[in-house]
DNA sequence: GTTAGCACTCCAATATATCGAGTGCTAACA
DNA sequence: TGTTAGCACTCGATATATTGGAGTGCTAAC
């Protein structure tokens, strides 16, 4: 793990040098193009412990190194920890412009493509991942229960449920209690069926509510499952502009995959946070096989989650050669994500009506 | 242009070859495979008039022959006259489960893709080809006129008008003449702006009617212009499974058109026959330079309009290489046409009712 | 009009030669 | 001990023959 400044220093040679001529590099390349003045023989040496420690690798003898997916990765943590560059202003008034949500989203999509020239993808902002703040039973008669549910973001829920049987002031305060101690601070996607069960088991008689206030809960993620999560893609044409994506294969792979939105959708969840380290942007890479999705073995996915005003999420991604330019894209990305953030969090919002309708209804708390 | 009949059969002999193997058609295979017993030699010389004629090409000397544009042409126009064959019966029970219009023509086209191996599209159904049936003005009061306008597949809008001055009976009678004699008949494409200047002229004072009533027609179509108009595509990828098609800027080209759907709108018009044969059952075949998308100058395109019961129009299509198998493509296209028009026909019509909305408040005439 | 026969063409596949970038290793040097 | 010059060696990439065969066009005979 440990590198010495100079193995350090000829690590990101390499690997700056392959991002920008996509060719295996050579000791005598380094040589000349570092300031350290050491010979070719020096760097020899040095390739060969690299190698060795699984940072780079030889396509075969007699041929430069190029960057194991290790090397990637070495490479953008060391990126992530040094610089954090200015964001380039972006020009989001050709964004605010469009008056339709989706017209907008699409609109940033082909943006962060041509912006890039490597495939972009995003996924429209959803509730999906956003936690349960509170559950509010309140009996209006022996048969009535009125059941309001807070959302992160102030998104309310209200509705009536009706009885079979009266029910007493006490036993609501109990189904109150059980409620928000097992559901608070949950996320959407974390209310599994398992947890359900559960807690029906502890309502008792009463699980005929639980189900309700579920049902509820449920409404706000309303189709918006992975299979149908809305997710728009650009610049699938960019992967011709990278040999090592564009045989046969792998493009046919990659288009499949693009065209199948609903596969991208293992890169839109922000929560779990197993591969793809994630910096303190809420940026993402996952280089080769992190990434969790079988086609692109050969590719570089870099997402990064944006924020709506009312808490809804999405993702933005940039899909690429592992030989990108990691730091370009992850520009691109923050910039991407600030604009948006202010563009819809600005009063001009142009057109999250559509998804506020569901609090507007009922009085936010 | 007339062939004998040893032609024809040599000619049809050669395209099916080259369907199958993709390469170059030799004399001596032409003579084998044709049930006419002539020795390689004289098929040579029919092959050299066809050539003269241009219904085939040599790639270079010493090769077999291919098909030129002109010579699928006459293949297929052939193969349009001679053969109805059977419309295979189609699964449209998978099709009919769903429940959302829009994931309906999401499967169909998929389903089109995976059967023909080639890529599908399909234009979500519109009314823009739908004619103007009549228009009604009729007086409320002197400052109020009730106009309804009927279209194509009686589809009904109305809308009351509120004037600034009093207007007589007989000076709404001339409206009414005005209005219907200038634009009954007319597709909601057909009427742009000349005609409306013009038509606003005439009706001199009372343009701000004429205003008004063009503004409900315009309400139909609200929305489903070229740009925005809906198009699914599906199974981009199987153009990888023809060598001609995925060399690196052929397939970039093709991908991108894809991508951008609003460039495929231009197979989506039913209304102008230029080019592209339409057959009686709908169906047009585009080869090679006869599309009218640059990109696909080497693929084939074959299309076909659905309708739905209450009028409106949609397109499915197929896009592959000029060597495909265009009686298969045919046939698919021809069942799934029979096949939507059954499903939404049919009462169990899944998902239509967004579409309904704007007859059904009004009360159908 | 049809066919057998033959010389000719030219692509495609295979083998062969050449080049050079890059390596690993060794020995000398500071 | 770390660095460097030097050299033999490797091996892909590129260019250059070599060959084979599918297919043609033409001619002469049937």
């Amino acid at each position: 793990m440990e590198l010495d400044s100079r193995k350090q220093k000829i690590m990101d040679a390499i690997i700056q040098t392959y991002l920008k001529t996509g060719e295996p590099v050579g000791s005598r390349t380094i040589s000349k193009y570092t300031d350290l003045n050491l010979s070719s023989a020096t760097i020899r040496n040095e390739m060969s412990d690299l190698e060795e420690m699984g940072y780079i690798i030889q396509p075969h003898t007699s041929a430069g190194r190029i960057p194991t997916d290790k090397g990637y990765r070495l490479y953008v943590d060391h990126l992530v920890n040094e610089k954090t560059q200015q964001v380039t202003a972006m020009n989001s008034l050709m964004i605010a412009k469009t008056t339709r949500m989706e017209e907008v989203l699409k609109q940033v999509v082909k943006l962060l493509a041509n912006n890039t020239n490597y495939t972009a993808m995003l996924s429209a902002p959803n509730y999906k991942h956003n936690k349960v703040k509170f559950i509010q039973l309140s009996r209006l008669n022996p048969r009535q229960i009125l059941n309001v549910v807070v959302i992160d973001g102030n998104i309310v829920k209200n509705h009536i449920i009706d009885l079979n049987e009266d029910i007493t002031e006490q036993q609501v305060l109990k189904l109150n209690l059980l409620l928000n101690t097992r559901l608070n601070g949950l996320s959407l996607a974390d209310i599994n069926l398992g947890l359900i069960s559960n807690i029906k088991e502890e309502a008792g008689v009463h699980s005929q509510i639980v189900n309700e206030v579920l049902d509820t809960i449920a409404e706000v993620i309303r189709a918006e499952t992975d299979e149908n999560m809305e997710i728009y893609t650009s610049g699938a044409n960019n992967i011709f502009k990278y040999p090592e994506l564009s045989n046969s294969e792998n493009a046919s792979k990659l288009i499949s995959t693009l065209e199948e939105k609903n596969l991208l959708a293992d890169f839109m969840q922000p929560e779990d946070d197993d591969k793809g380290k994630k910096d303190d942007n809420g940026v993402r890479v996952y280089i080769g096989d992190e990434s969790p999705v079988e086609s692109m073995k050969d590719c570089s996915v870099v997402t990064a989650t944006y924020e709506l005003g009312d808490g809804m999420q999405g993702t933005i991604g940039i899909i690429g050669p592992k030989r990108m330019d990691y730091e370009k894209v992850m520009n691109n990305l923050k910039t991407v994500k600030a604009t948006l953030n202010q563009v819809f969090d600005g009063g001009t919002s142009p057109g999250i009506p559509e998804k506020h309708e569901e609090s507007e209804d009922n009085g936010t708390s």
